[in-house]
DNA sequence: TGATATTAAGTTAACGTTAACTTATTTCAG
DNA sequence: CTGAAATAAGTTAACGTTAACTTAATATCA
């Protein structure tokens, strides 16, 4: 048995002896329709299980009233609060989401790109982590006048609003905070010292040691290099297990340590549980995002909130008003406040 | 300055003096087009900064190369292992994935369907909670055709294919083993014994309690109603943090703990430690899914695993298998084999 | 009561692309 | 050097919908 071909307006038109058209108002629930007819097109509608053509539809109308939001990964939370955040925010202006995820590999951001575009998606908002290639096919898209926003990482283009937490001030609010408690020997694991440049929270962090006139030791800041894309998302807290690990044998070993997210943090705590150590006694630890693990782990963990919600928030919001608008407006940009959480897992040296 | 409209083929053909159709060939790569040709359209396409209009492609061409995924929410990490193994499976295949999110409510669920129908995909898994006016929604839409394939969930339909983990027995494997460790007294996180027809994982652990002449004590059985579909995802931390103060307050208290999913019983192990309890000596926990987590946890978390990539690969084998046959094609179902990872949260009672 | 507004349709022509077909030129084996 | 095959285009007509326009009947009001 073979497929049923696709039933069309012109279908239940016949069916129902009135005109595409008259089926069309019907349908879309628009437009003057007696309620004789209205009734036997819908009946019609019901009978032949018509569905409408979206592509027909939206080709026509030239709109699709449809987002697209690229993710990095999946298993951050922040990626999820972000994600829903953004779709409520939508939906209440009648928009739908589609979210891709490029596995933060440039090819597959590329692909993600296409994919959207090729949908005619009114706009795009973007949160994966910067790429050459990547951000090249963005700004060609961009200058095609399709709305974007970006979410947490660089872009610079005219026509690109910008939303992302102050990842800076957050690293250094952590860094300050250790430093406060009597830290001198202070880690940053989560990436390495050649990652300074892209990587706000480490730039707060070496300014935080630079302020207090702490020399920056570079065999304290570990992590895996950042061009590594082939990494799946969980895999932070290895990351974090290791880089610890790799501290605990330098000869002399940092008391705290400020990892660049939640999921670093908790695999730091394992090694150093597993060494026999005692946080934050022995070494005192801060990790950022303050994702709901923060609060479960043993000791509860000292971590830097961003507003997660407020940013998907506040990026459908400039999107939206890409979108409706008909000329061209000036590029907007806004760093939101993080706030320090401070928990068990840090506590005053006692010297 | 207004916006510019969109460049269209014909655009490009007037400016680079051929038809449409050459211009199609040179954008497409396919049909015969000469080197010289090619060239000065490629130029045109450069200049004017032209992209394909996908709806009118895929209108014309009658498919998308496109699939939709619908999530209930982000936050388990069974949701991102899922969806990364569709869209590497997909992406092999030279499809796109679309993911939608209905944070488990019913509305959002149909919003998704209709705007993954809308967009005319060639294809849906769907791997969220069932619920009636969802899958009557589901219904209709496999009625006309598409190609569905559901994950993890109950849906049946002759023309929706089905892969799942094996939850009863997982379930059922993970009380079994409390049970051969001395325990008596088992209690069940996450869903109250209200839930056990939809729950596979509490009928395995009923099945369990049953074949081991232990009474089921319906005080044991504790978590949130499966109908509350208002809850953000994270929050399942919560539920098994409070189910277990519940448990707490017992006159008699269960020795150990089947938990529905890992977050829960990581909230659950809050809950113990917060009364001074020890893990496995009082009471003994063992979650399921086996989320990155679970190695993480004081201590490591027994736990069942379930072939979350497997899950995910077969889902788009089987939506794929539907998308190229041409004609009406058999039902299928997979339900794959789920494994016990005992690890310290489970230990043999001293009696 | 005539003029105007409202209601209830139908008609036409895109939206931007490509499948299918046609035409013309070039290539090359026999 | 013929003629079949390969190459290089162009032409036409959809894909399924809806905006914009037209027509006709009915309702409303000064």
């Amino acid at each position: 048995m073979l497929k049923k071909k696709q039933v069309t307006l012109s279908d239940i038109a016949a069916r129902s002896g009135v005109a595409a058209m008259t089926v069309s108002r019907v349908v879309n629930g628009n437009g003057y329709v007696s309620e004789v007819t209205r009734k036997r097109v819908q009946e019609a509608v019901a009978e032949m299980n018509y569905r409408r053509n979206g592509l027909a539809r939206n080709l026509k109308r030239q709109r699709t009233e449809t987002v697209g939001l690229v993710l990095g990964d999946l298993s951050n939370p922040y990626s999820t609060e972000l994600a829903n955040a953004v779709r409520e925010s939508l939906s209440a202006r009648g928009y739908n989401l589609f979210i891709c995820i490029s596995e933060h590999s440039a090819k597959e951001d590329i692909a993600a790109f296409e994919s959207l575009v090729d949908h005619n998606v009114d706009g795009i908002i973007v949160a994966t982590r910067s790429n050459q290639d990547g951000d090249a096919r963005l700004e060609a898209i961009a200058n095609s006048n399709l709305p974007i926003v970006v979410v947490g990482r660089d872009f610079r283009n005219d026509s690109v609003d910008h939303v992302s937490a102050d990842n800076f001030t957050g690293g250094f609010e952590a860094t300050r905070h250790l430093i406060d408690l009597g830290h001198k020997r202070i880690a940053f694991i989560g990436a390495g010292f050649e990652n300074r440049s892209s990587l706000k929270r480490l730039q707060g962090y070496l300014k935080a040691l630079d302020m207090h006139g702490i020399v920056v030791d570079e065999r304290l800041i570990t992590g895996r290099r950042e061009s590594t894309y082939d990494v799946p998302g969980y895999s932070t807290e290895k990351i974090g297990y290791e880089g610890m690990k790799r501290l605990l044998s330098l000869p002399n070993p940092p008391t705290a340590v400020f990892a660049r997210n939640d999921f670093t943090a908790v695999g730091a705590m394992s090694a150093i549980k597993e060494a026999g150590l005692s946080i934050p006694k022995d070494i005192a630890i801060v990790g950022f995002d303050d994702t709901p693990l923060a609060i479960h782990t043993m000791p509860a963990l000292t971590t830097v909130r961003q507003p997660m919600r407020l940013q998907g928030q506040i990026a459908a919001e400039m999107l939206l008003r890409r979108i409706s608008n008909e000329s061209v407006i000036d590029r907007e940009e806004r760093i939101l406040d993080c706030e320090l959480i401070v928990r068990e897992s840090s506590v005053a040296l006692v010297s």
